[in-house]
DNA sequence: TCTGGGGTCCTAGGACCC
DNA sequence: TCTGGGGTCCTAGGACCC
């Protein structure tokens, strides 16, 4: 039996965050909404269709979404759900394929080929997919089918809302050629300035710019990666990703910070979120990243790789604090932190390596230990255990 | 309009080694 | 003496994606 000429299916739930919620509260449903943060310097994260139709777009910081929809409603996120509705997608996508790769919280890539002989084409999975999304966790999504991953992202996108798009095969740059640069994948604010000056707006305008007009403007990776996309020359494959590269966790404060107690309060309490995280992973890393945004939006980062990995909150801070002294923040009002753990490796191990200090190396696991089975907030260092003045007003800074 | 939080990947420069 | 070339590792920053 003939191969499926278009093996390749990107499923992408429709402004996910907003339907999630919609699940849990009816009186959503058919009105502006938005998912953001309320907290006076939040964004947008994700955007109903009503609020869209008054130019609500994701990343728009509230204020400005609200003057532009006055009856908006914003709801704060609630990431925990997210991830569990997101969990039972999945399960239903890999209920159909084994070959899932999943490249966020809400889409996926399928390799729909070994189905040929269960399905007549490539479509009818796709409606079946989103049949089952849709009876058994209530939501709305859209699916693109092609030859590529590219082609097949790019037709999920054309497809939306809660629709379906096949880009047959040997039609690619049909549809390709008119659509606008912004929409290839790797083409973004700057690059696309950049497009603009060499008088580039459309995909096939990039199709039938000389190589070395490219290069001269973008770099020779980034000129051979969007002359590639436009001829719709994707090669790669759809496999399952292997886990994260990097945890992390930042935050940004309701008011830029200049108290260095303060400062280090709050990245210690970025450091234990981190080491929290790392814990239900079971994953330590050889790499520490502090990142600070000043009040006027500069950001700066300071990074340290050691030869013993890292995964407990007093080891990531003992380095973070260095990295603090490292960032000349002295004076500055600091409007974000963030702290990451990069170059991952497993955990079991890892923490084995941690070598003539047992003692509070078993403290540590008993942390860990106490944080599995009661949650992360269940042992928290006592310099940010929240008291009862800072309870309302400090412990969660953007809510 | 005044800019979140979680990530990934790429590039460039400097240190260091042979 | 004042200077080659290549490779690798580390760090910082930036662009991008959802």
């Amino acid at each position: 039996m003939a191969q499926f000429a278009e093996p390749i299916l990107h499923v992408d739930m429709d402004s996910f965050f907003v339907e999630v919620e919609r699940l849990g509260d009816p009186g959503l449903i058919g009105v502006p909404v938005a998912v953001g943060g309320t907290g006076g310097r939040g964004v947008v994260a994700s955007a109903s269709y009503e609020a869209r139709a008054f130019g609500v777009r994701s990343a728009m910081p509230v204020g400005e979404a609200r003057r532009r929809c006055p009856s908006l409603t914003v709801v704060s996120p609630e990431h925990g759900r997210y991830a569990e509705v997101s969990s039972t997608v999945f399960d239903i996508m890999r209920s159909f394929t084994p070959i899932v790769e999943g490249i966020s919280i809400d889409e996926a890539f399928l390799d729909v080929s070994g189905l040929r002989l269960h399905y007549p084409s490539p479509l009818v999975v796709a409606a079946r997919i989103r049949s089952a999304i849709r009876d058994q966790v209530g939501l709305p999504s859209s699916v693109g089918i092609a030859s590529t991953k590219f082609i097949a992202k790019m037709a999920s996108k054309h497809a939306k809302p809660d629709g379906l798009l096949r880009v047959a095969s040997g039609t690619e740059l049909e549809f390709l050629h008119p659509l606008d640069v912004s929409e290839l994948w790797g083409v973004g604010s700057a690059t696309r300035r950049q497009l603009d000056g060499l008088g580039i707006r459309t995909i096939g305008d990039v199709a039938r710019a000389p190589m070395s007009l490219l290069e001269s403007r973008l770099g020779t990776g980034a000129a051979r990666h969007l002359s590639d996309l436009a001829h719709a020359r994707d090669p790669r494959r759809v496999e399952e990703r292997a886990g994260a590269r990097s945890v992390s966790a930042e935050n940004t404060f309701a008011s830029d910070l200049a108290d260095i107690d303060v400062i280090e309060r709050e990245t210690l309490r970025l450091c234990d979120q981190v080491a929290a995280r790392l814990a239900r992973s079971g994953v330590a890393g050889h790499s520490v990243m502090l990142k600070v945004r000043f009040s006027d939006f500069a950001t700066i980062s300071r990074s340290s790789r050691s030869e013993a990995p890292v995964a407990h909150t007093g080891d990531i801070w003992n380095t973070a604090r260095s990295l603090l002294d490292r960032a000349e923040i002295a004076g500055r009002g600091i409007r974000l932190l963030g702290i990451a753990v990069g170059d991952l490796v497993d955990g079991a191990s890892a923490r084995q390596l941690v070598l003539g200090n047992e003692r509070r190396n078993a403290a540590a696991e008993a942390v860990d230990e106490v944080r599995e089975r009661f949650g992360a907030a269940a042992v928290i260092p006592a310099r940010i255990a929240p008291t009862t003045w800072d309870r309302e007003d400090r412990s969660r800074p953007d809510r």
